[in-house]
RNA sequence: CGGAACGUAGCGCAGCCCGGUAGCGCACUACCUUGGGGUGGUAGGGGUCGCGGGUUCAAAUCCCGCCGUUCCGACCA
């Protein structure tokens, strides 16, 4: 391919919008361009390395006997309203204003109703079907380029089986393929124990790559193997627990306490025997929490301890009328009005407990959350922070933010109950058919990619993704020598079975030529000038380590072949 | 949805406070020059100054409204 005639506007400076290096150099790639908030298109440049993660990912479901299909992008509504998902999903689907469409921002529906008319006998289970296809979100905040965006490509997989062992055998195997997959696009990755959120399911893990543009955080100790999303993860830090003398609760004077802090500093209580006590409304059911001290409640966790995904804090008016107090003087007991009460865990049984008197300015102290209160759940709810003992180990923690590159849920029966797709076991019982659903982001691969291998000049594909494998540099291509030589290394690496883009540019300084060449970021970058060519030599760079190798003009296409396999077999 | 900033040529920006000819760099076109790290020069083409109102003799500039984009936060199956 000649670069004279191939489409890739590079641009010397940076879009001001652009701020995470993937965006940027995705943009002074050429590879995309940007239509509206979070709507990208994508360029010759992008789409070849897209085409090539989605290759990737095609033979790796292949090898785990998937079958890929197609489904439609436009939904009619009443399916999703069978599942409850439109009020799920809420603003963040599209929705067509002249028919009952919307826009799919996921498929379970759509494979549960095929499943439904088609998959009636165990016989017929299991079965992997899977999509890579445009998925459309209205994210209220599409941020940091392809990472997320309304409109982006998806790999989504189902798994339909018999029994909960096959659901179990199905998953394993996409962990697996998972793993090969991002291998193979050559990232740095980790798996952690996921939130099913609103999916619903009993199971997920999410995979990962730790970067600073992240949205998730993740907790986790290497030497223990403990690793979570934040949303789940958990410490075997200490409960509040009981102390030994257990008078009477008793009310006393606290007009300038309004935080945890200020009646440790004020009253010298220690922040284990305080009780901090939230509202939250879940589809507005008030609940009254308490946490441990100054833990912080994990939203993530309220919202799986109380089956929703829509909750929020109430707001001050909502507590003076449900508790009698404002924020800072709310605890168990004396309540205005009767509200539901959670706890987490870390409260269970303990005692001697300070927490507010519904009343301002007033709080209790020797609560005995046993005997004065009335809590009817403990669940774990706080969030974990860094340096606390994992709960497997009794490991330091660790928390880093990463990017959500792909995700496996046991879904379950939610779908087929919901949409009645039901089997025949080998009893002739009917039941409901146990479903997998597992996702990858195909831009975040992408993004992920260039996240991890990029420096100052550009970007340093990975020869399983890059656009081209090799970049042709020719210094003064004006030179009938050095065209010669590298129109000839231009078909003998193409019949190599490489990919190559040869700089043909007439008119262009070789200065400009290596800041594209850099810039583009092609695995090795073959130099040919007069420089070299008159010693019968021949410069090779590579481009992600820098190496600069001088070789005969005879060896160029074993020298590529070597250098290019080295960096297929490395390690990422 | 809360908070903030920005919107002037394809990209990066100045001009706006203090109203009066729309500018700079890059990119683009032509010619010359250079030829191993974004060569140097000469001459050009390209903009309803986001949109709509208002004030004024006169608005990129002042006022009001809207739209868009980005950042922080909320949200994110």
């Amino acid at each position: 391919m000649r670069l004279s005639r191939y489409f890739i506007p590079t641009l010397k400076e940076i879009p001001a919008e652009a701020v995470i290096p993937s965006h940027r150099l995705m943009l002074r790639a050429g590879m995309i361009r940007g239509l509206s908030s979070g709507i990208y298109s994508l360029l010759p440049m992008g789409y070849r390395v897209w085409k090539k993660v989605m290759e990737i990912i095609r033979e790796e479901m292949d090898a785990i006997e998937g079958m890929e299909l197609h489904l439609p992008a436009l939904n009619p509504k009443e399916i999703w309203e069978e599942t409850g998902r439109v009020e799920a999903f809420g603003d963040t689907m599209f929705h067509i204003s002249n028919r009952d469409l919307v826009l799919a921002p996921t498929h379970e529906e759509i494979i549960t109703h095929i499943a439904q008319a088609f998959v009636h006998s165990y016989k017929d289970m299991p079965q992997i079907w899977y999509q890579i296809q445009t998925k459309f979100r209205n994210e209220p905040r599409p941020k940091s380029g392809v990472i997320r965006s309304r409109q982006f490509l998806m790999k989504d997989a189902y798994s339909l089986d018999s029994s909960w062992e096959g659901l179990d055998e199905s998953y394993q195997k996409h962990y697996d393929a998972y793993c090969r997959i991002y291998s193979r696009c050559g990232l740095n990755y980790f798996v952690v124990g996921a939130s099913s959120g609103a999916m619903g399911g009993s199971g997920s893990q999410e995979f990962m790559v730790e970067s600073d543009a992240g949205e998730d955080l993740c907790a986790f100790n290497l030497e223990s193997g403990y690793a979570a999303n934040i949303e789940i993860a958990s410490s075997s830090i200490p409960k509040a627990g009981r102390v030994e003398e257990n008078p009477p609760a008793e009310k006393f004077d606290t007009p300038q306490a309004k935080s945890i802090n200020d009646l440790v500093e004020q009253f010298g209580i220690p922040e284990e025997r305080c009780a901090k006590a939230l509202v939250y409304f879940a589809d507005e059911t008030p609940y009254l929490i308490f946490m441990s001290g100054n833990d912080q409640l994990n939203e993530a966790k309220l919202q799986s301890a109380l089956g929703t995904n829509t909750i929020r804090p109430a707001h001050e008016e909502e507590l003076l009328a449900l508790t009698g107090a404002h924020g800072g003087s709310i605890g168990p007991v004396a309540l205005k009005t009767s509200v539901q009460q959670i706890a987490d865990t870390r409260l269970e049984h303990a005692n001697g407990m300070v927490s507010g008197a519904n009343e301002d300015g007033f709080h209790y102290r020797n609560l005995d959350l046993d005997r004065d209160a009335d809590i009817q759940r403990y669940v774990d709810l706080r969030t974990v922070l860094e340096g606390e003992p994992d709960p497997i180990g009794g490991q330091p923690l660790k928390v880093k933010k990463a990017i959500e590159v792909g995700h496996i849920f046991k879904l379950g029966t939610k779908y087929s109950e919901a949409l009645k797709a039901h089997f025949l076991d080998d009893q002739g019982k009917e039941h409901p058919i146990i479903m997998g659903s597992y996702g990858i982001g195909v831009e975040r691969i992408v993004a992920c990619h260039i996240e991890q291998r990029h420096d100052k000049d550009g970007i340093a594909w990975h020869p399983s993704i890059a656009p081209f494998h090799i970049h042709i540099t020719g210094v003064k291509v004006e030179s009938d020598m050095v065209a010669e030589h590298a129109g000839r290394f231009e078909k003998e690496l193409e019949d190599a079975g490489f990919e190559v883009l040869y700089d043909d540019r007439v008119g262009v300084s070789p200065g400009f030529k290596f800041k594209d060449a850099d810039l583009l970021g092609m695995p090795l970058n073959v130099i040919v000038g007069e420089k070299h060519l008159k010693d019968g030599n021949i410069e090779i760079k590579v481009r992600h380590n820098g190496e600069r190798h001088i070789v005969p003009v005879a060896d160029v296409v074993a020298t590529c072949r070597t250098l290019i396999d080295a960096m297929m077999n490395a390690e990422n």
